[in-house]
DNA sequence: AACCCTCCTCCAAACGTTTGCACCAAGCAA
DNA sequence: TTGCTTGGTGCAAACGTTTGGAGGAGGGTT
């Protein structure tokens, strides 16, 4: 137990470091051996040590992921297993490991990428969001460290970046509420610091101005991404006066609260209040009514983001570059459209 | 960038041991050189080295997760997300990151886990399923590494380990179908070499051997933890002559897929087939109908499997132990239970 | 015999920490 | 003066690898 290079150069008659190379493939190393080596190996049923081997080849073949002090929340979306899914598939086949950086003790995110980046544990990291004028991508940028966002950057060029193309996913979303016939129709978003918020928020407002509708600031609202957001938001909007007919909500998380909420309070929808969401996660097909949402691809998304950065790990001179995900509607009855040949219709 | 040790030394005008036993708030140190010393480390933007540090202490503050092979699969189950929101939550309070296994390159589940053993980069594992003669078990005792199994090992006292009283709790459900008057009652399992597909099927087994009911080979069907398998499974059962009128399935997923075939081939749940799952997943609450489900607790189950590690990383020289999650039934539609007044029937 | 390849192997330094022990200065008692 | 604390700091070895360059054995050419 415990066996080191050393004791199986001792055993197998050579030096540590052709124990070294053997372990590399070295061409060097003659054929027998090596052979013998490995015997020795399986013998004393050596492994070698990662973190000493990490420690001189400044690199340990683990990919970082930045997991918010908001954990609790953050692992509860569905988002995330998914966009984990996709990066553990591309970490998989290039042989990297994942690092989840959850331990808090008292640091804020950005401290806590700091010591990421500079503990050498990781080669790179992938950070799940991005905020307006967020201080993790500087924090990155200062560390050095290798980093791929999940959303868009608010400065163009800095960072490699995956993202939809959010704006045009809301426009999409909204346009096809429009046409449902909808003139008042609701935004429920996420935080408001994040740039995908934002993103979707100008998609929607410009939808509504293409049809000369003015975007009503109180037809917005904008929580966490959770589902007692969503519920609150929906309760805001059915109190107004001239309520809505038509909510777009940022997440289906949050579109599953503003459904509930809805029925709680007698609506039904869609008849008397459609809802759309964000992100196709497994639950919108079975809800009950079924969710119209936006597919944005999750899961490539993740797996995006791994492949850029172990591309970046790769080619370290590799500039900077940024890639657009595919979105695309999908149409379910909590929208109200009359959708009989549509997935989940019940047709064939 | 890229400072070490020896720099903030050199530049506060003091020794490396001393910067080292600044960080680690030793009393020998006095506060004008701490101070100092701090200061440079600010300017410096300087963070230790988890690398090093980790080989000399041969510690690394970091939890191991054995992500099996069949890594697609394994993440795609809901079980996953819930299960490490657990063991992060655990991990996070104690100070501690997590690792996932995830990088193959052709090696085995057991050769990775001998290799996450070895090689240092984490002080214990998590194991996720246990199956009958777990070689899994062996080599992380083989190897000496602190481990906590999230099932029953087969072996008592080898190997401390978090589960629930799955015979018990399938044993329940079961009752509770015979109790609404199923006679003739299928069980769709996971994978046949794991012990809780065993230990489930015990229960099943016991329950209708109380009523007098012979247990038929026909009426059982096993396979991965999979939808596409449930739904094998039910193909498989309405086949029969004298099919069955109810079913447990040993996962929710299971019974999703379970669900999916029975509808497609034209059965009214419950009303044709009663159907029964495991874990209660969010999107059981949300199923049409709702799928009545054994809540087994996945995020304590994570969570004291974390804790259980800790306790054992604080005090090597614990003994083994295990410990036992509660599970309780979650009555829903689609056992056919007349359940008015249950939860989510649409009563407030 | 001298020289030069070609193969294979080894030496030793490096990676960035931690930590037992030695050391030193200052204060104080004898 | 000597000797003993006490408090603070430094030295150097260790953790387990990798890797450039040195070195040695064996064979072939001149």
């Amino acid at each position: 137990m415990g066996s080191n290079i050393k004791d199986v150069a001792l055993r197998a008659g050579v030096s540590p470091s052709t124990v070294s190379r053997v372990l590399a493939k070295n061409p060097r190393i003659s054929k027998e051996t090596s052979d013998r080596v490995r015997e020795v190996m399986r013998d004393l049923n050596y492994h070698p040590n990662a973190v000493a081997r990490s420690l001189v080849k400044q690199s340990s073949q683990t990919l970082g992921i930045l997991i918010p002090n908001t954990i609790e929340q953050f692992l509860q979306n569905p988002f995330f297993p998914e966009v984990l899914r996709g990066i553990a598939q591309s970490a998989q086949t290039a042989g990297y490991d994942i690092f989840l950086s959850t331990a808090l003790h008292g640091l804020d995110d950005g401290q806590r990428l700091a010591q990421m980046a500079r503990s050498k544990r990781v080669d790179g990291v992938i950070l799940l969001t991005a905020r307006v004028h967020d201080p993790l991508l500087d924090i990155a940028l200062d560390n050095g460290i290798p980093t791929v966002v999940i959303g868009r950057p608010d400065a163009e060029g800095t960072v490699s970046w995956v993202n939809n193309d959010n704006k045009k996913a809301a426009y999409d979303v909204t346009a096809h509420l429009l046409d449902l016939g909808h003139r008042r129709i609701g935004f429920i978003g996420g935080a408001q610091d994040l740039i995908v918020t934002l993103d979707r928020l100008a998609g929607y407002s410009q939808a509504l101005e293409e049809r000369g509708i003015v975007v009503d600031p109180y037809l917005l609202y904008s929580g966490e991404f959770h589902e007692e957001a969503g519920c609150q938001g929906m309760v805001r909007l059915l109190a107004l006066a001239d309520r809505p007919s038509a909510v777009v909500a940022s997440d289906d998380v949050l579109a599953f609260g503003a459904m509930r909420a809805a029925g709680e309070l007698g609506y039904r929808i869609p008849e008397d209040m459609a809802v759309t969401g964000f992100n196709d996660i497994p639950l919108a097909k079975l809800a009950n009514p079924p969710l119209t949402s936006m597919n944005v691809n999750v899961f490539e998304l993740g797996q995006t983001a791994a492949r850029l950065l172990l591309e970046q790990l790769a080619r370290p001179q590799l500039e900077v570059r940024g890639i657009t995900v595919e979105h695309e509607l999908v149409v379910r009855r909590s929208c109200g459209a009359w959708a009989p040949f549509g997935p989940d219709s019940g047709w064939v």
